[in-house]
DNA sequence: CAAGCTATCTTGTATATACAAGATAAATGT
DNA sequence: ACATTTATCTTGTATATACAAGATAGCTTG
C-alpha cells in the first residue's frame, strides 16, 4: 500500500490556488463572480493574509483572475486570455521529434541595400548589409527557408561566421542581446526561386514568418522564414494549468 | 510649468525591477550571469529582504530572471524566452482599427458526424453534432470564414442563437466555460466552396487556424478559421518591456 | 588522503503588523 | 431631499522576523 508521505506537503498558497482554481474549473464561480476577499480565504485556510495574498496575486498574475482595490478579486472573463502561438527554434523543434537537422548555406554576402530592407533595417538607402539564405533539413528534406538581412554595424564580423553549426539568431543573441522582437505571419505563393530552395516540384502555399529584432542599439536584423504548407504548421497550447 | 508629484512615488519594488531590467538591456549583467542576491539588493536599496524578494520573484515570474534555490539568481538565457503570437479576436481586431464589422450567417444546422469530425470532437461516429458556417467581414468584404463544430451535448442550443449579435466563441464561453484551448496554423489553398465565401475571383494562399476548444466536460467545439493571405496576417511582439 | 561534517550562503515558505489608498454604503448635517 | 462626512471593507505596499531547505566551500576527523 502506498501511503502519501505528508511531511512534504504542497504549500499552503499552493493549495489556496488549487482550491480556486478548483472553482473555477468546475463552474462553481463564474466568469466576473466575484471570489472571497484575502481575510475571507485567511480566515477559511487559517493562514495569514500574506499567505492569502500570494494565491490571489499570482493567480491574478496568470490571468485566471483580476482585482481591482477597494473592489474585491473577480474570475476574469475568457475574453480576456489571449490565445497565444510560439515559435520554436526550428532546430530544437526537429531533434524534439527525433529528427535529423541540417543546415545548408546557399548565400552569405554583402549587398547593397534597396529601399524596402533599408527601411526594414533602419539604415541608409544604397547602405552595405549583409544578407544570408540558409535551408533548414529534416531528414535531409528541406523544411524551412531563412533568409535574412543583418545591420553590418551591431553584427561586424556575420559573415565569418559558420552557421551549419551555431544558426543566425544564437549567433546575433550573442553579439547583440536582443530587447524586442516582432513577427507578423502569413500566408504567401512562394515565387520560382523560393520553390527551387524548398525543392518544391508543383507549386503550394507556405507559411511565412517575418521577424525583426531588436537590441538597444537598435534593429539588429531582418528575417523571412518561409516553410511550405505542407510540412510545416504553427502550434499553440493554452491551458488553465494546474497550479503546482 | 508641470511639476511631477513626487508624492506619487514608483514603489520600491518596481524601481529595484526596473534597476535589474535596465542592468539587463544594457548587457551590464549578460546571460546566465548572477544578479545581486535578495539580501545584497536589500540593503543596496534600503529595503526589506521580502521587497527585493518581490522585485526577483516578478521577473522571474515574466521569465527575465530564473532562480534556483541555494545558489541564486540569473539572467535567463534569450533561448528560453518563446516568442508568441496572439490570436485575436477577430471582431475586436475589425473594430480596433475602426473597420465595420459585421458577420454573415452562412449555414446553421445539425449533421451526422464523418470520423475526422467526431474524432475530433471526441464523439462517436455518425451521432449528430451541430455545424455553423459564419463569414466575419470587414467594410462589407469577406474576411474570414470560420467553420465550427460543436459538441450538441455541451451547447443544447447552440442552432437557436443568432451569431450576428454574438459571436459563437462568446456563446460557448458563457454556456461552458473554457478551460484549454489548442491551435495551429496552416497555409493553405483554399477549395472552390471558400473561395466563393471568401468572394476570391482568383484562387490564392489562405492562412488557416484550426482551434479546438476544451472545457472541463470535454471537447466543446472545432473551429477552423481561413482567412485570404492578402487581407489577414497574425502578429506577434515579444519585448523586454519596462517594469512599470 | 578521503569521507563526512559544519558553517554559511542562497532561495522558499509563512506570519504578524502597519499604514496607504480606492470603493461603497451608511450615517449625518443642512 | 440632497450633499457631505464617516465608517468599513477592499486591495496595495512595506517591514521585521522566523524557520526550512538546497548548494557549496572549507574544515575536521578517521
Amino acid at each position: 500500500m502506498k501511503t502519501v508521505d505528508q511531511h512534504m506537503t504542497t504549500p499552503k498558497f499552493a493549495q489556496i490556488k488549487q482550491f480556486i482554481v478548483d472553482n473555477i474549473r468546475s463552474s462553481a464561480w463564474l466568469e466576473n463572480q466575484r471570489v472571497p476577499s484575502e481575510n475571507e480565504l485567511a480566515e477559511q485556510f487559517s493562514v495569514s493574509r500574506m499567505t492569502a495574498r500570494r494565491a490571489l496575486s499570482e493567480l491574478t498574475e496568470a490571468g485566471i483572475l483580476t482585482r481591482s482595490q477597494g473592489l474585491g478579486t473577480f474570475v476574469a472573463s475568457f475574453k480576456s486570455q489571449s490565445s497565444l502561438l510560439e515559435i520554436k527554434n526550428i532546430a530544437d523543434e526537429v531533434k524534439a521529434r527525433n529528427g535529423n537537422y541540417s543546415c545548408t548555406v546557399l548565400v552569405l554576402e554583402s549587398i547593397s541595400a534597396v529601399a524596402p530592407i533599408a527601411i526594414a533595417l533602419g539604415v541608409e538607402v544604397d547602405s552595405v548589409v549583409f544578407r544570408s539564405v540558409l535551408v533548414h533539413n529534416e531528414n535531409e528534406q528541406p523544411l524551412q527557408v531563412e533568409e535574412r538581412f543583418v545591420n553590418p554595424a551591431l553584427a561586424q564580423s556575420y559573415l565569418q561566421q559558420d552557421f551549419t553549426a551555431l544558426t543566425p539568431h544564437e549567433y546575433l543573441s550573442s553579439v547583440a542581446p536582443l530587447t524586442e522582437a516582432r513577427h507578423t505571419v502569413e500566408a504567401i505563393m512562394p515565387n520560382s526561386e523560393m520553390c527551387q530552395w524548398l525543392n518544391l516540384y508543383h507549386e503550394e502555399p507556405c507559411l511565412q514568418v517575418i521577424r525583426r529584432t531588436w537590441s538597444s542599439a537598435g534593429i539588429v536584423s531582418f528575417a523571412r522564414l518561409v516553410s511550405p504548407g505542407s510540412k510545416y504548421r504553427l502550434g499553440g497550447h493554452l491551458t488553465f494549468k494546474k497550479q503546482h
